[in-house]
DNA sequence: TAACCTGTTCACTAATTAGTAACCATGGAC
DNA sequence: GTCCATGGTTACTAATTAGTGAACAGGTTA
């Protein structure tokens, strides 16, 4: 088998802009979802507080995986999508999905149940 | 496209298996070598040190990674390589590092020239 | 008038991760 | 004897991330 399709320097920035707490379910809801509120991901995901959902978004809307849109009303609505670039994670994505059900279907069951 | 592919437990498990300040790097060599002495890990990445690297090295043993073995003689030769559970990480890590090369070139080329 | 709503910020605390530097055991080279 | 080497540990500090709770603007509803 030949290794030497991926270099660590593509993989550590990847995993990088992936690292934090609550990353995966962002992105997850965005990709089934097209674009959502600010109010409806908080509530959506469980626990996230809004400051630390805001830092989340802000940093990933700053990497350009998001894309943020106000509409100026009262009260506010504040829209996140998923970029090209963030929608171009898809197959990566997928393939660490398929990885951990196929090898770590212990600690996936253990995160369902909860 | 279909991105009913993927649900977030299995990716929140994957990216938190593969979160860690020197993971990438110490696959990335695991993957071009076989097997690796501590020593020699902890001289080929730039500024971890002993402690974080065992730490990490440790913590992917536990997660089924990496297969460690020692030789008993003196000084002690002890080997790390990667577990087929490690090595079936292959397409998914491959994935993210076509993605960063292709959507995060910026931050790659960074990284490459430090 | 009071209470409610949304997206954000702020000041502060808690928890998790990473880094520093010294120390151990002990066989072999000098 | 002394010093080096290997794979670890330990006690402690620094940095980074996450969490708590309150505040704000200001239009809408009660």
């Amino acid at each position: 088998m030949d290794y030497n399709q991926f270099k660590h320097c593509g993989l550590n920035v990847a995993l990088g802009i992936l690292s934090g707490k609550w990353k995966a379910i962002i992105l997850y809801h965005l990709f089934h979802q097209e674009s959502m509120r600010f109010t409806e991901l908080w509530r959506i995901i469980p626990k996230v507080t809004k400051k630390v959902l805001l830092e989340h978004l802000k940093q990933m809307e700053h990497q350009g995986l998001l894309i943020r849109s106000e509409v100026n009303t009262f009260p506010p609505e504040v829209y996140y999508k998923l970029s090209d670039k963030g929608k171009a994670l898809a197959p990566a994505l997928s393939a660490l999905e398929v990885w951990a059900n196929e090898y770590a279907r212990e600690e996936v069951d253990l995160l369902k149940s909860k």
